[in-house]
DNA sequence: CGGCACGCCTAGCCACTCTACCTATCGCAT
DNA sequence: ATGCGATAGGTAGAGTGGCTAGGCGTGCCG
């Protein structure tokens, strides 16, 4: 058990933000974890550990596809693109979330006068 | 593999949620499943089958104290509260919760126009 | 008297994340 | 020249915790 720590993502999440974050681009694995945390202004971490599971799991599902090639700086990555499995899947997620994400706030916000 | 389902509940969330629902009420395990689903308009379903686990497994952590006592239907029911240690514990999975969140919402608002 | 709601519980599976480690290349500073 | 941090990919193993599927007993209503 780590002492502090707990900063965690919630299981199931990583796989929503490595969707939406390549629909919109072909990315790396290793600048998918810098983008999810620039523009989550780093409220959200994605350590490798997690990352390359991740996304060989989601290649295996057929939402993404993956391909060698060489990055801006000349090094050969493996760039991950979406399927159009991939897309329908961003979607579901997308909805599961929000249902999810509004449950939780409907429970947060019942205050004593509510009982 | 279930064949549609996936309207889970994220690994975490069901903490919170019984924190914060017994953060304003006394209630009994049954009950608890009961107001989760009704104050989340039916958004959130908790089964048995993962509530009273995660019940002992918080009354074990010291967050939650147990009791039995009578239902108001004048069963015998085992009734939660909140220890002071879970009362903190509610406000971290808060916080928690809403990092995350806030997050996630700004990695789903990213547009083509972003990037 | 049969079934449903109430109320509690557990076993065992499964999915996912994390820590901790490994590998290799490149650029830059010492 | 060398060593370190960033870039880039990966795995093993443990831990967490939710789910399905079952079990128990009571009380009420048709």
């Amino acid at each position: 058990m780590p002492v502090i720590a707990k900063s965690d993502l919630l299981q199931g999440t990583l796989d929503l933000l490595i969707l939406k974050t390549l629909s919109l681009e072909k990315l790396h694995g290793y600048a998918i974890a810098q983008r999810i945390n620039l523009s989550s202004r780093a409220l959200l971490q994605v350590p490798q550990g997690s990352l390359y599971p991740a996304l060989h799991r989601l290649e295996q599902k057929g939402w993404l596809a993956a391909e060698w090639d060489q990055t801006d700086t000349g090094r050969e990555a493996k760039f991950y693109a979406l399927t159009r499995q991939g897309r329908r899947q961003l979607e579901h997620e997308i909805a599961d979330w929000k249902r999810l994400a509004e449950g939780i706030a409907l429970i947060l916000a019942i205050t004593e006068a509510d009982v």
